[in-house]
DNA sequence: CACTCCCGCCAATTA
DNA sequence: TAATTGGCGGGAGTG
C-alpha cells in the first residue's frame, strides 16, 4: 500500500517522485504526516476496503492524473460543496473523512478542481491555523507537491503568498516553516500601516479610480521605484526561522501579495477591483504600463486572490461602475488589529528598521491623529529606541546605495505619514478631531481628518498650484513660486498633525522623528534616526529631518540640509520642508494637549518655532550639505554658502543637536530677530532662546515654551525661521482655531519668507532626488484635490503619501506638492501649505522655479543635515 | 466574449 | 553544474 501511495503521490508530473515522505518533519498537520509513507496510508488505506476505494486505487495506479483527481476530490468535496466559503479548517477534517466518498466525479478534473484556490485550501488543510508554539511545522515543498498531486510550481505560488503574510517562512531550500495565523494580525497591521503610508491617500479616493490611478502614476513615478515597497512587506518578523530568506530580488509575487493586501487594508470600502489593483501595482513596479503588462499583473492577482480567498481574507465580488461591472475582491478578514504600535515595537524593534519606523510613525500618528496624545506611547517612542531603529537602518546600509535606502526610508516615511493621515482622518471622523489638531482650525480637524486626508493625498499633488496659492497668501512669497518645488515644500505643512509622519519623510528617518516631534518624544527618536541617515547619506541627509527632541521642549532639529542653500534662508527652506510638516503637526498637538510630554501645547505657532529651530540646527549640518549642494543648481550653491556661514549659528534649534554639530549661535540671533518680528509670542520665545543660548540651549528654551516638538523640525530651517516663525506664531497662536491656525501658519511661512522654508523642503525633496522630478508631475494632479480644508494637514498627508511612493527620495517632493495644492484650495489652511511652498520657493527665491528642482538636491542635503541634527539631538537629547 | 487562471517554459538564483 | 525558484504569458475552461 505504501508503495501505492507513493506512486500516487507522484503526480503526473513525475517531477519528483522521490520519496517524498522523508521530508516531513515535525508536525505535520493533523491529517497526515507526510513523512512517513504510513501516513499516506491514512487516506488511501481505507480506500482499498471499499469498492470505490479499490476502484480509485486502480485508477490511480493506471494514471497519475486519476490519482490526483481523486485526491483532489476527496479534499475538495467538502470544499466544493461549500465552495471556498467553507473554512479551511472544516475542510481539513472533511478531507480526512472523505476518503470514503469517491463518488467518482472523477471525470476529468474540471478546471476548478485544479484551481489554485482549491489547491491552497488543501494545502492549508494540512496545517493548523494556530499551531502550538512549541511545535514547529516544517513544510517540504516536494512532499506537499506530491501529496497534493501538483507540480511544485503551484506550490510556490501558494507558499509565496502565504509567506508574504508570514503564515510560513522559508527555512531552507525546499523547506518552509509553518507559522499559522498567529502573527497574521500583526502582519496585517503592519501591512495596513505600510499601506496607509503608501496608498492611504489613494484609497481614500478609491471610488475615483482615475484619481487613484493618476495619483499612483505620479506618485510612484515621482517617488522612488518600487523597491521601496518591498521593505514594507518584508518586515522581518520575528517568526521562526525566516528571517534570512529574502534575498531574491523581488519576489514579485510576494510583494504583490503584500501590496494587494495593503490596498484592502487601506481601502475604506475594503473592496478593491482587480484592474485598479493591477494598475497600482504596475505603477509601483514599473512605469511601463503596456497592456501586456497589465494582463500579466492581473493574472498574478488572480493567483494571489485565490490564495487569499482560501485564507478567508477576501472574497470575490463585483462592483458596478460606470463602465459596467468589474471583478473585484472584498476584504473579509480582520480590519482592526489589536496590536498596538507599542506592541509592534516590541516585536522586532531592532530587527527591521523600517518596521520600526513604521511603527513609530504609527504610534505618532495615532497620537497625533487621536489628538489624545498618548503620552506614554510617545514617551516610549521618544525613547531612543525608535530612533535607534531608524539609525540602524540608516547606518546599516550606509554603503549601499543610499538612494535605495533613502527610498526605502522615504517610502517608509511616506507610508507612515500616509498612515497617520488616514488615522487622523479616521480619528477626526470618528471622534472629532482630537485636541491636537484643534490647532488647526476646528473645521480643519474634522475636515482635515476626513477630507483632507483623502484629498490631501492626491490633491496635494496639485501642490504646484497650491504653491501659487501660497504666493497668494503672501504676495511677497509669490516669488518663491519657484514653483513646483514650492509645492513640495509645502510638505512643511505636514506640520499639520497628520503630516507629522511626513516630517519624517524628508530625511527619511528623520521624519519619523517628526511625528515624535509633535508629540514630543518623537523628537528624540527622530534625531537619532536622522543622525544616522545624515551621516550615512551625507548630503542627502544633510538635511536630516528633524529630530526632535522631544519632550518637553522638543526641539527637533530638522536638519536642514546641510547646507545647501545659499543663505540661511535656503537652509531654512530645506529644513522647513521637512520641518514644516512637523511644525504644523506640532502645533496641533500643542493645542490639544500641552500636557503631553511635549506639551504640545503650543499649537501651531510652536510648530513653526520648532521649525525655525530646526533650521538653525540644520545649519550646522549644512556644511555637509553644501558639498552636495554643489550638485544643486546655482541657487543651491549659493544657498549653501550662506548656510555655511550660518551653519555656525544655526545650532540653536536643537539645543543638544547644535552643540554637537556646530554650535552656531551667531546665526541664531538673526533668526531671533526675525521671529520677534513675526511678533508671535511663541516665536519670540523661540528666537530669543535661540539667540541667547547657544544654539542648543536656545532651542531648548524656546521649544519648551512653545511646545517644542515643532522646534525640532525647524532646526533645519533655521534660516527660514524668522520669517516663518514670526508669521506663524503670531497668527497661529491666536488663531489656534483651526482654520485660522492654518492660515496663520501658512501666513507665517509665507511671511517669514516662504522662500527660506521652501528651499529647505525642496532641498529635501531634492535629496530625494529622483523623486523630485516626479513630484512635479504629481503636483499637477494634486490641484484637483484641493484640500482646502485641512490643507495643511492634508497637504502633509499628501506629501507624505507621495513621499511614500517615491520611497525615499521621491516622497519629500511629493509631499510638497500635496501641500501646496491643498493649501491652495483651502483658504486658511491652504495658506499654510502655500507658505511652505513659498518658503521653498522663496529661498530659491528668489525666484527660480528651477531652484525648486534643485531642491531635490537640497533635500538630500537637508536630509543629511537632519540626520546630523538627529544625531545631535540624540546625544544631547533631552 | 470576457473572465479566470492553469500550465509549464525558461531565466534567475542557489546550492 | 544541477536544482530550486519563480516571472511570465499563451491559451484553454467557464459563464
Amino acid at each position: 500500500e505504501n508503495i501505492f501511495d507513493r506512486s500516487r503521490m507522484t503526480p503526473k508530473t513525475p517531477i519528483k517522485n522521490e520519496p517524498i515522505d522523508l521530508s516531513k518533519q515535525k508536525g505535520c498537520t493533523p491529517e497526515r504526516n507526510p513523512i512517513t509513507p504510513v501516513k499516506i496510508i491514512d487516506k488511501p488505506q481505507p480506500d482499498p476496503w471499499t469498492p470505490t476505494a479499490n476502484l480509485k486505487m486502480l485508477v490511480s495506479a493506471a494514471s497519475p492524473d486519476m490519482r490526483d483527481r481523486e485526491k483532489k476530490k476527496e479534499l475538495f468535496r467538502p470544499i466544493e460543496n461549500s465552495e471556498q466559503s467553507d473554512t479551511p479548517d472544516s475542510l481539513q477534517y472533511d478531507i480526512v473523512d472523505d476518503s470514503t466518498v469517491e463518488e467518482f466525479e472523477k471525470q476529468r478534473p474540471s478546471r476548478k478542481q485544479k484551481s489554485l484556490g482549491l489547491l491552497c485550501q488543501k494545502f492549508l488543510a494540512r496545517y493548523p491555523n494556530y499551531p502550538l508554539s512549541t511545535e514547529k511545522t516544517t513544510i517540504s515543498l516536494d512532499e506537499v507537491a506530491s501529496i497534493l498531486g501538483v507540480e511544485r510550481r503551484r506550490i510556490y505560488d501558494i507558499v509565496n503568498v502565504l509567506e508574504s503574510l508570514h503564515l510560513v517562512s522559508r527555512v531552507a531550500k525546499n523547506q518552509y516553516c509553518w507559522h499559522g495565523r498567529h502573527n497574521l494580525s500583526q502582519t496585517l497591521k503592519k501591512l495596513q500601516e505600510a499601506g496607509e503610508m503608501q496608498y492611504g491617500e489613494l484609497m481614500t479616493f478609491q471610488h475615483k479610480e482615475q484619481d487613484l490611478e493618476y495619483k499612483f502614476g505620479e506618485q510612484k513615478k515621482e517617488t522612488v521605484p518600487d523597491s521601496q515597497d518591498r521593505p514594507l512587506l518584508d518586515f522581518s518578523e520575528p517568526d521562526c526561522t525566516s528571517a534570512s530568506a529574502n534575498s531574491r530580488k523581488d519576489k514579485s509575487l510576494r510583494i504583490m501579495s503584500q501590496k494587494f493586501v495593503m490596498l484592502f487594508l487601506v481601502s475604506k470600502t475594503k473592496i478593491v477591483t482587480l484592474d485598479i489593483a493591477a494598475k497600482i501595482l504596475i505603477e509601483e513596479t514599473q512605469d511601463t504600463v503596456d497592456h501586456s503588462k497589465f494582463k500579466t499583473k492581473v493574472r498574478r492577482l488572480y493567483d494571489i486572490a485565490n490564495v487569499l480567498t482560501s485564507l478567508d481574507l477576501i472574497k470575490k465580488v463585483h462592483v458596478t461602475e460606470e463602465r459596467g461591472r468589474k471583478p473585484a475582491f472584498k476584504w473579509i478578514g480582520p480590519v482592526e488589529f489589536s496590536g498596538k504600535t507599542g506592541e509592534l515595537r516590541g516585536h522586532s524593534p531592532s530587527s527591521d528598521p523600517l518596521p520600526e519606523t513604521q511603527r513609530e510613525a504609527c504610534a505618532r500618528y495615532q497620537i497625533c491623529a487621536t489628538g489624545k496624545q498618548r503620552l506614554t506611547r510617545h514617551a516610549s517612542f521618544n525613547g531612543a529606541q525608535p530612533c535607534e531603529g531608524i539609525r540602524r537602518k540608516v547606518s546599516s546600509e550606509p554603503n549601499s546605495p543610499r538612494r535605495e535606502r533613502q527610498d526605502e526610508y522615504c517610502s517608509k516615511m511616506i507610508n507612515l505619514a500616509a498612515v497617520c493621515r488616514q488615522k487622523i482622518e479616521e480619528d477626526t471622523r470618528n471622534s472629532n478631531i482630537t485636541s491636537p489638531f484643534s490647532l488647526f482650525p476646528v473645521p480643519g480637524d474634522s475636515d482635515f481628518c476626513v477630507n483632507p486626508l483623502p484629498q490631501a493625498v492626491f490633491p496635494v499633488v496639485q501642490a504646484e498650484v497650491p504653491s501659487l496659492s501660497l504666493p497668494i497668501d503672501i504676495s511677497s512669497q509669490a516669488p518663491h513660486p519657484s514653483t513646483p518645488a514650492a509645492s513640495k515644500t509645502e510638505d512643511g505643512k505636514p506640520a499639520l498633525v497628520p503630516n507629522q509622519p511626513f516630517l519624517c519623510f524628508p530625511s527619511s528617518s528623520v521624519f519619523v522623528l517628526c511625528g515624535g516631534l509633535q508629540e514630543s518624544n518623537l523628537s528624540e527618536t527622530q534625531p537619532t534616526a536622522g543622525d544616522k541617515g545624515t551621516r550615512s547619506a551625507e548630503a542627502q541627509a544633510a538635511v536630516p529631518p528633524a529630530l526632535c527632541q522631544k519632550r518637553g521642549s522638543h526641539k527637533c532639529t530638522l536638519p536642514s540640509s546641510p547646507g545647501d542653500h545659499e543663505e540661511p534662508a535656503a537652509k531654512k527652506l530645506n529644513m522647513e520642508q521637512s520641518d514644516l510638516p512637523l511644525s504644523l503637526v506640532v502645533p496641533k498637538k500643542p493645542f490639544e494637549s500641552p500636557k503631553a510630554e511635549s506639551t504640545p501645547g503650543s499649537s501651531c505657532p510652536p510648530a513653526v518655532h520648532l521649525e525655525t529651530y530646526c533650521l538653525d540646527l540644520a545649519s550646522p549640518a549644512a556644511p555637509e550639505a553644501r558639498s552636495k549642494e554643489s550638485t544643486k543648481p546655482l541657487d543651491c550653491q549659493e544657498q549653501e554658502k550662506l548656510f555655511q556661514n550660518k551653519d555656525p549659528d544655526e545650532p540653536p534649534p536643537g539645543n543638544e543637536y547644535i552643540p554637537k554639530e556646530n554650535a552656531n549661535q551667531p546665526f541664531h540671533p538673526q533668526y531671533l530677530y526675525v521671529q520677534p518680528t513675526a511678533g508671535l509670542s511663541s516665536f519670540n520665545f523661540l528666537f530669543s532662546a535661540n539667540q541667547a543660548p547657544s544654539a542648543i540651549s536656545l532651542a531648548s528654551n524656546q521649544l519648551p515654551s512653545l511646545s517644542v516638538p515643532c522646534v525640532m523640525v525647524p532646526s533645519a530651517a533655521l534660516a527660514s525661521f524668522p520669517l516663518v516663525c514670526s508669521p506663524s506664531f503670531s497668527s497661529p497662536l491666536s488663531p489656534v482655531p483651526d482654520g485660522s491656525f492654518s492660515a496663520a501658519a501658512s501666513m507665517n511661512f509665507s511671511m517669514s519668507s516662504l522662500a527660506s522654508t521652501t528651499p529647505v523642503f525642496i532641498s529635501t525633496t531634492a535629496v530625494v532626488t529622483p523623486k523630485v522630478s516626479p513630484a512635479p508631475s504629481v503636483e499637477p494632479q494634486q490641484p484637483a484635490h484641493p484640500a482646502l480644508h485641512l490643507s495643511p494637514v492634508l497637504t502633509r498627508s499628501c506629501s507624505a503619501v507621495k513621499l511614500d511612493s517615491p520611497m525615499c527620495v521621491g516622497h519629500p517632493v511629493t509631499l510638497l506638492k500635496l501641500q501646496q495644492p491643498s493649501s491652495a484650495p483651502l483658504t486658511p489652511k491652504s495658506i499654510r501649505p502655500a507658505h511652505h511652498e513659498a518658503f521653498f520657493k522663496t529661498p530659491g527665491s528668489l525666484g527660480d522655479p528651477v531652484a525648486w528642482k534643485k531642491n531635490e538636491g537640497n533635500q538630500t542635503r537637508n536630509a543629511s543635515s537632519v540626520q546630523r541634527r538627529l544625531e545631535i539631538s540624540g546625544t544631547s537629547a533631552d
